[in-house]
DNA sequence: CGCCGACTTGAGCAATCTCAATCATGGTGG
DNA sequence: CCACCATGATTGAGATTGCTCAAGTCGGCG
């Protein structure tokens, strides 16, 4: 399933002109310039071309199975470009969402020794390609390297905003709520009005946000109320000012007790 | 909602006698051996040294503020005895509970530069005492202490595992299978049988499962007759392995259709 | 003794899930 | 070009879970 290749990474960093630049080798000096990648970015150089040493480019198809939870944690994985789902695996069989990695994060937990297991599963959304480092490797830099394990501290703390913000969206918002804030997410900064296209189905989605695809799809209709529409894979934002103010709303029961003196139901304000 | 209040946990933490220890001195030499704490367990003895000086303890009453969600980050904190809440507020004033932090374990994120700023709440659950490092201190010597800056990272693992946990629990088991879960994890192991108290009142375990109270007790109602009893605080579990089996079973739609052929009550076949 | 806060319990309601049917869409083969 | 299928998306109806509101119990403390 997985398609290594220490070179050729065709497309590996698109998001900016360069990196490709004329057959970036994978094991040469320069991969898809690691430089690039949030984690390295604070990297001293010589650790940097260390860690060049040993990584390398694969791809994955859809579905493929990147990294399954229990097995020793054989490399860092950091995604270049495609999503991957990050689930967890229960006892009892079940999958759960736990996450979607995008361009630039980390996949997984950046190994500390070689005798680690993954405590979750990784696997492709969509075609992908994935920088590998060897855990040991990664390992033994990081315990030289200040900057390196720095880096590291930052990439999990981000990690942990936002698995905290997870928790709280999820104790604390309903699913138009929680839908309502995924839609802004993905909404560029700046602009009022936008468009744009679902990064995954509504399945995934759904997932991500820790309801069933037919209560989405319901929330999606009920976010046609307030601006917000869709045609099946595409999105239209009619103000966007409008919507986040509105995700509170969202979540009273229909209409709140206090100072209803003048408002009998309101459906939107025309 | 804010709640914040003095619920007057009045038996709060029995287990331990002993609390503050006579005043344990803050800046002195060694305040309560750093070296004992997970945290510092392998940092090196230079580092653990300098830190030491700067270190100090404080105490807190309960309901206290410990650190406020945006403020700067002015110290690491460490829990040395008793409980901290840890809470997310939203822009609308809602106190989500992110968790709950126990002896020996960091409140809020290790400061990697004197300028960040906390990204939750912390409120003492009855009388606390913590230890603090001032931010920037502790920022500078994990530049310069590999050991301690590996030992940030694997606290950090840790608290994303725990986090990771938590979010699969909300998204895949219902209130029940939480309740289940978390007195399984208070049981001491290796004991069948087992009995202890609570460890903080219900409305908090409520809100640790992601629950309104009322659905907790019925919860433990429910689990009552799964071997669970409970006296106000106090918890008898009669056989531990046979409350972990149930565990997946309290997730079905009370039964289930297959091998199910003796069906007490059947009415509603019709 | 009586209040207060924590806990429990009941009844109705709201949100979400489940099951099932329908509909759109894209690809395939005839 | 169209019938046909597979998959994803939508929609409806009913069951379930958990929430809200409200009353009532229990235990400690002034």
């Amino acid at each position: 399933m997985a398609h290594s290749s220490d070179i050729a990474l065709s497309f590996s960093a698109p998001r900016k002109g360069r990196a490709t630049r004329r057959g970036a080798r994978a094991t040469a000096a320069e991969p898809p310039s690691l430089r690039d990648l949030p984690l390295f970015a604070t990297v001293d150089d010589a650790t940097l071309a260390r860690l060049s040493l040993d990584a390398k480019v694969e791809t994955y198809e859809d579905g493929a199975v990147i990294f399954r939870q229990g097995d020793q944690v054989a490399a860092i994985v950091i995604l270049l470009h495609g999503f991957v789902k990050v689930l967890r695996i229960a006892s009892c069989g079940d999958e759960t969402l736990i996450g979607i990695r995008a361009d630039g994060e980390t996949v997984g937990e950046p190994p500390m020794d070689a005798n680690e297991h993954y405590r979750v599963s990784a696997e492709a959304i969509g075609p992908t390609s994935v920088l590998k480092i060897p855990a040991a490797r990664f390992a033994r830099l990081m315990k030289e390297s200040q900057s390196l394990c720095a880096a590291v501290v930052k990439d999990s703390k981000d990690k942990i905003a936002a698995l905290v913000g997870e928790i709280e969206s999820l104790k604390a918002q309903n699913a138009d709520q929680r839908l309502a804030h995924f839609i802004l997410s993905l909404c560029p900064p700046g602009e009022e009005q936008c468009r744009f296209r679902l990064p995954y189905d509504k399945r995934l989605i759904a997932a991500r946000l820790g309801v069933k695809q037919e209560t989405l799809s319901r929330a999606f209709a009920k976010l046609r109320e307030h601006g917000v529409r869709t045609e099946t894979r595409d999105v239209l934002v009619e103000s966007v000012s409008r919507l986040a103010e509105q995700c509170e709303q969202l979540g009273r029961p229909a209409r709140l007790p206090s100072e209803r003196a003048d408002d009998p139901d309101r459906e939107d304000a025309a």
